[in-house]
RNA sequence: UGGGGCGUCGCCAAGUUGGUAAGGCACGGGGUUUUGGUCCCCGCAUUCGUGGGUUCGAGUCCUACCGCCCCAGCCA
């Protein structure tokens, strides 16, 4: 159901409202900026797992491109070989492809371009606009200056052309160590954004790169990549997140001093914020080396592959990404909407079936011991076209715990003694005899007397039962396990303030539920697939799932006005 | 303290020649209902960070403040 490499269909309905960048494409289109063509990219760097954040920038990035007839192109920003693997790279476009969109040919890496970078800094040397400094890491630092006071010249900086192409081809030959040589840019040591105090532009690094292994050991940093790698794919915005605004002036320089195809429009809107979690690849991977979670695709985590195993679909996910707009304010999004959407898209699609959570056993003293039928069960209440199955019901059941109150609380509609309840599809059956437990006072099992004339869930008499409930049964149900999750966090924004994010960790984000009960059918739904469990919520077959024991992941709860009253 | 951004309902977010505050989520109320689910109604900013000013009229223009975010990696 989650329909993996699908297609993103076309949008149907209102069109979504034009926020700021929408609008300066229609702008661009309108004056043929680019002569109508529209070509954006995203350029994850594969360091880390993508994130519900990036799935806002692959669905802008995408989205735009599809919206206006455009091409998005996946480029990996491969620049810093100390960091990346492969195995990001692979995670990083099953998680776009997931999502839904698709790249055709158009798959790139930054390290594509390692030969034309560099043979453009050396053109950039030649025209006196690059210098080889020999200052130290600490050197360098120093002389940039501060915020509020401006920079010094480095004793580099005036060095020939010919002496700089000399020592940058001999850092590039390997006859430096690391961190002996950078090369510069030339621009403006007195500059008050610090981004244009001549950035470095390539450092030495003797170490393997994961595609080009190890033909290079000098390797260009961000700002001097980027740029050129947009141009020469012929992008034609580039959008970025808000952080980077400081660096356009030198994306805009670069891209200025070199003979570049194009000269694409760096635009920046402000990355996703999710309440009671984090969003950061820094801290998402503290908490999976740190094993605070199980791994990447932890069901509790904002990864894609935790998301994806979690149980969300990626129709879900479009529709949040398209729900929380694009602007530049810093916000924080109300993770209330993420479920919204989820629930939104389950509710139209998700199989309607049967699951006891924690079970507590029924009794009915009037049905035939040994006797057995099936109920006819619609899949889905509102959708008679996704068919039925056949459940069966007997003399013993095991309904949920929750189900039942020996002291009802008003306005309960549910068990309690002497109470009569339709249970769903079955019989009405009241309670008339409650099973302690001698030594504990637990309630270990509910006796009741069904009536034979309310079959399916229906009394001709007029007579009115306002509860229904979910029910197995106990010689039929199939033993299962169903994980529950929680907020990860317990801090609305667990970053703030002084302290460890870690300190603000939810102990209860997970709960492990060994002795479900399902009916039989649960058993033939495949790992992935998202199913309803009447009036408890929306699970997932998990991939530990085994012949003996399915494994159930809740995506997300029904909603739940009951427990809202009762709080 | 330099520079770059941002501030419209609890959370997002429209608002584009200034003309008298969209929508979604959340929340509250009611109806329907064999899921206390769904669905359907209704309610929910005399106010746009604040103070001045221009104007017949300002969220939209001017001005002065206030608050928050980003930048001093040989990270991206």
């Amino acid at each position: 159901m989650t329909a993996p490499d699908a297609e993103v269909p076309a949008k149907s309905g209102p069109a979504p409202a034009r926020d700021f960048i929408r609008q300066i494409v229609d702008e661009d289109n309108r004056v043929g900026k680019w002569g109508g063509r529209v070509h954006t990219r995203f350029p994850p760097e594969p360091n880390g797992y993508l994130h519900i954040g990036h799935a806002k920038s692959i669905c802008l990035n995408f989205g735009l491109a599809k919206e206006f007839g455009g091409l998005c192109n996946l480029r990996f920003d491969d620049t810093n070989p100390a960091k990346e693997e492969v195995e990001y790279v692979d995670a990083i476009q099953e998680d776009v492809r997931w999502l839904g969109f698709s790249w055709d040919d158009r798959l790139f890496y930054a390290s594509d371009y390692f030969e034309k970078l560099y043979a453009f800094a050396e053109q950039l040397i030649e025209k006196g606009l690059a210098y080889v400094d020999d200052l130290s890491q600490e050197e360098i630092r120093a002389y940039r200056g501060t915020l509020t006071e401006p920079g010094k010249d480095s004793p580099c900086r005036d060095r020939a052309p010919e002496e700089n192409l000399d020592l940058f081809r001999r850092m590039r030959a390997g006859e430096f160590p690391d961190g002996a040589k950078v090369l510069r840019l030339k621009i403006d040591m007195q500059s008050p954004n610090v981004v244009l105090r001549d950035p470095v532009i390539y450092r030495i690094k003797h170490v393997e790169h994961h595609r080009t292994g190890n033909t290079w050991c000098i390797y260009p940093m961000y700002d001097y990549t980027h740029c050129i790698s947009d141009a020469l794919e012929g992008i034609t915005h580039s959008i970025c997140s808000l952080e980077f605004e400081n660096n356009r002036p030198l994306y805009d320089w670069v891209l200025n001093q070199l003979p570049v195809p194009g000269h694409p429009q760096q635009i920046e809107f402000a990355r996703l914020n999710l309440s009671y979690t984090v969003l950061s690849k820094r801290k998402l991977i503290q908490l999976v080396t740190e094993k605070v979670v199980s791994g990447w695709d932890d069901p509790r985590l904002p990864t894609l592959s935790g998301i994806r195993r979690r149980g969300y679909t990626p129709e879900a996910m479009r529709d949040f990404c398209e729900r929380i707009g694009v602007s530049k304010a810093d916000s924080q999004v109300d993770m209330a909407l993420l479920e919204h959407c989820l629930r939104e898209d389950l509710n139209a699609r998700a199989k309607r079936l049967m699951g006891v959570l924690r079970p507590l056993k029924l009794v009915i003293t009037n049905y035939p011991e040994g006797q057995a039928e099936d109920i006819h069960f619609p899949y889905h209440p509102e959708d008679a076209s996704m068919g039925a199955r056949q459940v069966p019901f007997s003399r013993e059941l095991y309904v949920e715990r929750d189900d039942f109150m020996e002291v009802p609380a008003k306005k309960w509609f549910r068990l309690a003694p002497g109470a009569e309840v339709r249970l769903r599809h079955a019989y009405y059956v009241t309670c008339t005899e409650v099973i302690k437990d001698p030594a504990t006072g637990e309630v270990v099992e509910l006796r009741c007397v069904h009536d034979p004339a309310t079959k399916g869930g229906w009394s001709s008499d007029g007579r009115k039962v306002k509860g229904t409930i979910h029910w197995v049964s106990a010689a039929h149900a199939l033993p299962a396990e169903v994980r529950l999750y929680d907020r990860l966090f317990t801090k609305e924004n667990p970053t703030e303030g002084k302290g460890d994010f870690l300190d603000h960790i939810n102990p209860h984000s997970l709960e492990v539920i060994e002795n479900a009960l399902i009916e039989p059918a649960l058993a033939d739904i495949p790992v992935g697939e998202n199913v309803q469990f009447e009036r408890l919520g929306y699970f997932c077959v998990d991939k530990d799932s085994t012949p003996q024991k399915r494994v159930f992941n809740r995506s997300v709860a029904l909603k739940d006005s009951w427990a809202k009253a009762a709080r």
